[in-house]
DNA sequence: TGCTTTCCGAAATGATTGTAACAGAAATTG
DNA sequence: CAATTTCTGTTACAATCATTTCGGAAAGCA
């Protein structure tokens, strides 16, 4: 009893292409190529596209095992629908049967929806201009976030100081603000994270920031941090998530990007700093080498 | 001039809902219920499915601004290439016209490719069990990450103390561990994060948390840190990104899933905890209410 | 080279599709 | 309640589609 039930379309075409003769594999081949769009209209259609006549796409279906073009068409708009339904976790609809219950994979499309809501919200100009004002070397940056979102603004320090100087974290523990106020000068640059429940201090720093005369970019949910108001960008994400808290995958993604922009407009001076710290990790033997 | 022409097949057909007949909404209805799967067979297909006749379906195309049920089908197979091509940054299409080149898309695609693989490989007893393992409150929970990876440990810290007591994170400066690794008894569980470059601070630990019986969870990328040859259990995750680092935010989603998944494991207990956290909160008058 | 086998597309055919025209039903209006 | 408009399905028909048939081209073999 041949497997190819349980395969997926795809495998089968891809396991069946040495078997085939010139003109099928032409079919194929275009086909794969073009997955799966190229064969969910005519069979015309499809056959000029691929430069052959349609005899011989009936019988590429027909090798393929189904009864005919229909059958074969509609064979793949179930793939289509199980590529579209989840855009993960293909590989447990078998191995479950049961609708995908298991946590992982629901947090998984959670997460998925959240990135596309976020990013086809974003503006990018507006991206844009943080990212250069990050990338600005006459700018010192600040950064700082709240009780939950302080990891990401850690991370964001810590791989920023990579990227260039004056870049500083400043702790949620207030007595650490003064000093670091002090050294703002107008043109500085604080990025505040700031996700419900908004908290008094971030708010609180962001307006004595401003009144120091620096740009303030507020990254916060979708209901938007009061302290966006004192902000000169804000970048919102979405952070739904089926659990008692929410997601903060969107906003690490935003910063990682932000990381990403910033090191290819400023690659020259990064790429030797990075090669001087890496020397500098390889003396002081924390790392060991992969091999 | 109308600016449906721009618009998605998706975003048109909801537009028009209001506007539509009886029969006519049953087919939008239908076909937005099961998008855009229900529209790519033959109109016979479609219009038996929504139980209408097949000149409504006509009528509905033509309403929509096309010249027929083909061209609806074609505008529809375009959309179908968008979803399939990459699964967020829809919205860019018109905006660029190019393809996709700013680094927001990029960088989203990568993500998403990562996440894929890595929900696809991902063990679910494995998961299972360690999160079993982190929701056992007769064990103790530590956690420790690598010069990258540690904003992640932190962030696993913070949330967990919010749902069961006794989780510690063990900092990178070594001098804090002999105290932490006095109080671990067998059966305490270190959970470890290290990707490349793996780092020596993290094995060192890991193998003195095996010495005194501790069980061991290391979060690492797909080529696998060493400090996994003494674990337990062993997640992986994948990190690409197009940047001159990895990307970090599949090991933030499992993070936030192991969360989750605790949680609603021990919810009787954390749901008191949390309120009772709430109110502390509140009485400390650090957050200011979401109206 | 001749013979066979395999492969491929033009042509023919039946089936299905998509659409226009029409007519009855339903809703609306005066 | 009749008149009118709007809506919807049945019917009819042209267009297209998918498939089978068949002849010739190409490749393999003696």
């Amino acid at each position: 009893m041949p497997m190819d039930l349980a395969l997926g379309v795809e495998d089968k075409m891809r396991a069946a292409l040495p078997d085939l003769t010139r003109a099928e594999r032409q079919v194929a081949t275009h086909i794969l190529r073009h997955y799966p769009v190229a064969a969910l209209g005519s069979i015309t259609a499809l056959a000029r596209a691929a430069e052959v006549s349609t005899p011989t796409v009936v019988r590429l279906c027909q090798k393929l095992g189904y009864r005919g073009y229909p059958d074969y068409q509609s064979a793949l708009r179930g793939e289509v629908e199980a590529m579209l339904e989840s855009p993960l976790v293909k590989h447990d609809r078998w191995a479950g049967g049961a609708p995908d219950t298991h946590i992982l994979n629901r947090f998984a499309d959670a997460v998925v929806a959240n990135l596309q809501a976020t990013f086809s919200q974003i503006d990018h100009a507006d991206f844009d201009q943080v990212a250069g004002l990050l990338a600005d070397p006459s700018r010192r940056i600040f950064a700082m976030g709240g009780r939950i979102t302080h990891a990401h603004a850690d991370y964001l320090v810590s791989l920023m100081k990579v990227v260039r100087p004056e870049v500083t974290l400043l702790s949620d523990m207030s007595n650490t603000w003064p000093p670091a106020l002090l050294d703002m000068t107008p043109g500085d640059v604080l990025v505040a994270f700031d996700i419900r429940r908004y908290e008094n201090s971030v708010l609180q720093l962001v307006e004595l920031a401003v009144e120091q005369g620096a740009e303030v970019v507020v990254i916060t949910d979708r209901w938007v941090s009061p302290a966006a108001a004192h902000a000169r960008h804000t970048l919102t994400a979405h952070i739904e998530a089926p659990s008692a808290w929410d997601s903060t995958v969107s906003i690490l993604v935003l910063v990682e990007t932000l990381l990403a922009a910033v090191q290819s407009r400023t690659w020259d001076a990064t790429q030797e700093r990075m090669t001087r710290l890496e020397t500098l990790y390889d003396r002081s033997r924390f790392f060991r080498r992969h091999r």
